[in-house]
DNA sequence: TATGAATGAGACTTCATTCAT
DNA sequence: GATGAATGAAGTCTCATTCAT
């Protein structure tokens, strides 16, 4: 690939990721050209379709994020590991809404993306399997991740968007109810 | 106002809930004039905007909802009443899943819905208040409320739309984790 | 015809001429009924069509204007007459601006009303002969009548709508012109 | 600009100008495109509203016109200078009804077409200075302009669309008025 | 008979995608 | 290979006219 055609597909991703998350979905491809300095041709040379695109997006920005997360939950004290793993994971998610869209999507169909996530979660749940209630599964921990990206996204909207505070009590309060402390079994 | 006018309306409304859960906010408005058997112009006298029928919709969902939800949380046990308001509340977004759209919109600048749904809160929180953990807030019931009804969601995505399971148990961690047994001050 | 019949055509005209002259001829029919205080139906009873309405309001109109302007042309004086007759009618035009819409569109296919009309400018120019250039025809000045209404919706446009002093300088230049003084033959 | 580009800009302008004179300022933009050669999106890219081809429309028969009229204005003789100006005025009128409309639109808040034919007519009063009736103004003569582009209309409406004559008598009529013969004062 | 709700063709405009330059 | 002009289906909304109540 010449070297101004990686240039380009660069910028063309570059540009989506801030269009996206400006304007939501419904963002208009033209935009996304205009921001990216290229023609409407360059832009579906790169990406056949406004999907696909979007789809690069979210891979590259979910490439960095589980990176990031990856790193947060290698921390020395298996609880640590885990509120660090989910204070990252939904930091990524205050800057990038779209990110857990992707893992969204493939709950019922698991995509890539939540085959990431779940060896991670795997190891999480190893290491700190005495701290937890028992029962706890790795599908739990997705979807309270998915659930918290959901409040890290209400609180943001447009107001305040700085606030951190509210859904850092939302994650404390769930952890702890993932405590060993709690010996009812969950619902099978 | 005529018998066969309130027909017709009623015919809208359920024409478009039915239509906005299916195909979310962009449906055409045609296509719900055309479940409801009527023309464009009687949707449109009745709306003057596709923006009010799909208010009207949301508000009358909510009607419902929260005449429910109010129910459960009257329950006599006041932790079984928070259970069983978050159960009841939870199951009905999992039938309009628009319905929380409105109180997540209304997290910035409070909505109708918003102050309705904090009063429920409140008086479930003064009933509670020696079995939960200190310094529990109406908002973060809301928050918690509002994450877990993304989590419904996820979980109703085509597939398995049945399978209440994954979310009962999020719920049973995510109230457990309010119980009086964390002593940990939440982050202010 | 019933008395509220009677009643009801004649709301249904008076209505149609205000919201004509305010809105123009692309007013909305349901804007007449409300003024009106009718409904639909009895509107579209009396006329079964917006365009017969409209017309009918333009012959009422017409009918009470060519009174007026009638008498405006018996003034003894000849040269008086044939100024008071411009005066008097382009008042009206001032009134009502869709008078002299259907006179123009009498042009080509004489219309009922542009035989009125020539019948009260024949009168006037057979007294006023000798005070005329040679060769003046009642076309001309019926084209003249037309063409000075023109400038009285001009001057009326939003703004200043009172000033009449524009047109009635325009009125006398251009009858200044019909003198016999003019010796020049006109073009045939 | 691409020469494509330019080719249908052009084309969607003379299609518009046809429309327009046609059917007036109701015409469907389908009609415009359709006329052009052009899809939709094509003509909206030109044009972003149809209110700016209408005005772009309008624009050029305007820069056309005032071209011609101004060179009209031009001839030796003033009083044949001030013959030719409304001749040439008119037949442009004739060809395209909708010029004067903007003029007219200008009258109480003077647009940028009603500038630039003031000035016209400024030159011609400075040199036929001594050939009229003392008082008449610049705005005497644009109202003269505007009220005989009616009478143009009129004529021209279908049935004997080449009949000049009948336009031709008014005017000499009407620019026989202005002569200086007529020492009566205008109506101030 | 009067009412006003219902109709639906058609208006303007947008935007994902294709293709001539 | 890059450009951005062109496409046209589809979207929201209006309004002259009809018809059930």
């Amino acid at each position: 690939m010449r070297r101004d055609a990686v240039r380009n597909r660069a910028a063309i991703v570059e540009a989506a990721r801030g269009a996206l998350d400006e304007h939501g979905g419904t963002v208009d491809v033209r935009e996304i050209a205009r921001r990216a300095g290229v023609g409407m041709g360059t832009l579906y040379r790169h990406f056949p379709a406004k999907e696909d695109l979007i789809a690069e997006v979210l891979h590259e920005q979910f490439t960095i994020w589980s990176a990031t997360i990856r790193t947060a939950a290698a921390t020395a004290d298996p609880w640590t590991a885990l509120t660090d793993f989910f204070d990252q994971a939904l930091r990524g998610c205050a800057k990038q809404h779209a990110i857990m869209d992707s893992v969204a999507a493939g709950w019922s169909r698991p995509s890539a993306e939540a085959v990431v996530l779940g060896e991670i979660i795997d190891e999480l749940l190893a290491r700190a399997a005495g701290l937890l209630r028992p029962g706890v599964t790795r599908d739990d921990l997705l979807l309270m991740l998915q659930s918290l990206s959901c409040a890290v996204r209400v609180t943001q909207q447009s107001g305040r968007p700085r606030d951190r505070t509210a859904w850092n009590r939302l994650v404390r309060i769930s952890l702890d109810g993932l405590r060993a402390t709690h010996s009812d079994p969950l619902p099978q």
